[in-house]
DNA sequence: ATAATTGCAAAGCTTTTGCAGCGAG
DNA sequence: CTCGCTGCAAAAGCTTTGCAATTAT
């Protein structure tokens, strides 16, 4: 799993004659140990929390580095700060559905969606690069029963729950 | 067009005990006689031309006010900075295509999408709440021609491109 | 009169950057 | 030995906020 991105890296690395170091590794591995999406923030805690140490200057200058090399996805999941995704390579297609209960992510793919915004695409005279549908929903669940295993898994670990509107 | 929204905007700001003041009605006027996206900082530039006087915070504060009352939407153009879209109001469903070449925004409606989207948003066990499609395409035209009317547009106002990735 | 609103300047937050020293190739 | 990388602290952007004065109702 991390293998393969490191393969990768490496790959860009050399190509843009670029040193591998330490630090980077640490973050890279600490970003792919994972498949949650996480800000910058919650990287840095992860960081943290390692016995590696590496500042915050070089997690952002790694942030950017991955992102540029394609391993790495910023996405907008209506947050303040950016937010990064570590599993599109596994999936082209990605499209995110966010509960306006207890903000939980849900990444899904449906290939109707991606053939639809396709044709889309072409009809308005474009030629499609990346797509991504972002739906906000509430969680059915939690009307019909009172209580769902996401919003309690999220009070569980702290996570602040999205603003009401 | 612009009486309308200030009705909506007097009827919150009654049920909330706000009060209506010259500053506020001017950012509401300066936002609501375009139908673009805008930035807060292009909102300022936009204000400050204007006779009316208001302050950034002045801004800052009205914006959340509309967002809050629902007659403005944040929207995501993968942009540092937060976007703001006046003209949900008449179009509830919001998709936007986003040019790679010059950032030029299209928003779109289609029936098909929104009927799949909401399917696949039950099947997932959630009731909809807001969907919105991001694509992000190069521009037909100006692959094959050699120029397009949008990037020249953008290039006359000076506006920034997208970062190349 | 009363309480919301405004402008200013200061503070807050996240992210970026300049620079001297360090370290990979 | 070179030149990229790191950490630190300072700076940069954008947005929010405390406060005294102002103003709508």
């Amino acid at each position: 799993m991390t293998e393969d991105i490191h393969t990768r890296l490496n790959e860009f690395i050399k190509k843009k004659g670029l040193r591998s170091t330490p630090q980077r590794n640490a973050i890279v591995d600490t970003i792919f140990e994972s498949k949650d999406h996480f800000t910058a923030d919650e990287l840095w805690e992860r960081i943290r929390k390692t016995n590696s140490k590496a500042s915050r200057a070089t997690l952002y200058r790694t942030l950017s580095l991955l992102v540029e090399a394609g391993l790495l996805q910023e996405i907008d999941l209506g947050e303040d700060q950016k937010t990064y995704d570590p599993n599109f390579n596994n999936s082209p297609s990605h499209n995110h559905l966010i509960c306006v209960d207890c903000g939980y992510v849900t990444e899904f793919e449906d290939n109707h969606l991606e053939l639809l915004n396709d044709c889309l695409t072409r009809r308005m005279g474009f030629r499609p690069v990346r797509q991504s549908i972002r739906i906000e929903a509430c969680c059915e669940m939690l009307r019909t029963k009172g209580s769902c295993p996401n919003l309690i898994k999220a009070r569980v670990e702290g996570k602040r729950l999205p603003k009401k509107r």
